[in-house]
DNA sequence: CTTGACCCTCCAGCTACTGGAACCCCCATA
DNA sequence: TATGGGGGTTCCAGTAGCTGGAGGGTCAAG
């Protein structure tokens, strides 16, 4: 199967799944005329990629977990460590996005946002206490 | 005062302030040494900088930001604009991350994490739906 | 035979820095 | 005066994860 077909299949674009040939995450056969030829295992592997990159995970950990994808024999732990160090890296960046959020919401609450100078945006920006 | 100096009174790295100047964000004159010379008005836009940066605007919002702060005359309606959609933004990010963790968290619930191969999370990473 | 949609490779650029090499400068001490 | 250490300087390269574009080959339809 060619790449376009792939790239419907997997909902990656063409281009990332070169990137990930490159990478050496998919590893497809080529035609005659220099094509890749995907195997029915690559598209498999490039949908599983998706979605793993949709939930966040690094390149590398997701090389990891493909790795342990194709070993039939491997532990369900070493998959769950890595989805639980996954999971405390989002929850940590939620709780910073949400200190973010809090802070700029009152600052835009508090500006008013007219034709006037006076900006309570920049003001706090000026004396904000350093992070 | 010297780049030391300002790095720890704006909390910048000395790399990060070289950076910012040459994108353009400050320009501090030299000393006769070639040393960069910080005026007190270059660390007042640093710790500006480090702030802005903090609560997550990109280096353009930045840019954009210390414009408007240098122009005492700008209506604090176009600070409130780039601050508004830099929230909207946020907020769409911590919508985006909840998913994910509401996703990975309910996989790692389901993982026993034992010594045993049968693993949900990879499973469900083969049969997810699409995001 | 041409057209247009594919496919290929390679190179550059994106964000916002960060690390390192190679070198210069200033001050204090022996 | 030499020297050592802790500043400073520039420039180059690399990070993550692609994305865009140039310049070219391939294939099926008309």
């Amino acid at each position: 199967m060619n790449i376009g077909e792939v790239a419907q299949q997997s909902g990656l674009p063409p281009k990332t799944i070169r990137y990930y040939e490159d990478i050496g995450l998919v590893n497809p056969p080529r035609d005659t005329n220099g094509y890749r030829a995907f195997r029915a295992s690559d598209i498999h592997k490039l949908s599983f990629l998706g979605r793993a990159r949709a939930l966040g995970f690094t390149i590398e950990d997701c090389r990891n977990l493909l790795a342990l994808w194709e070993d039939k024999t491997r532990a369900s732990h070493d998959v769950r460590v890595i989805a639980k160090e996954h999971l405390t890296q989002i929850e940590a960046k939620i709780t910073d996005l949400q200190a973010m959020r809090d802070t700029l919401s009152t600052l835009v609450r508090d500006c008013a946002g007219d034709d006037r100078p006076d900006c309570p945006i920049l003001q706090k920006l000026e004396t904000l206490p350093k992070p």
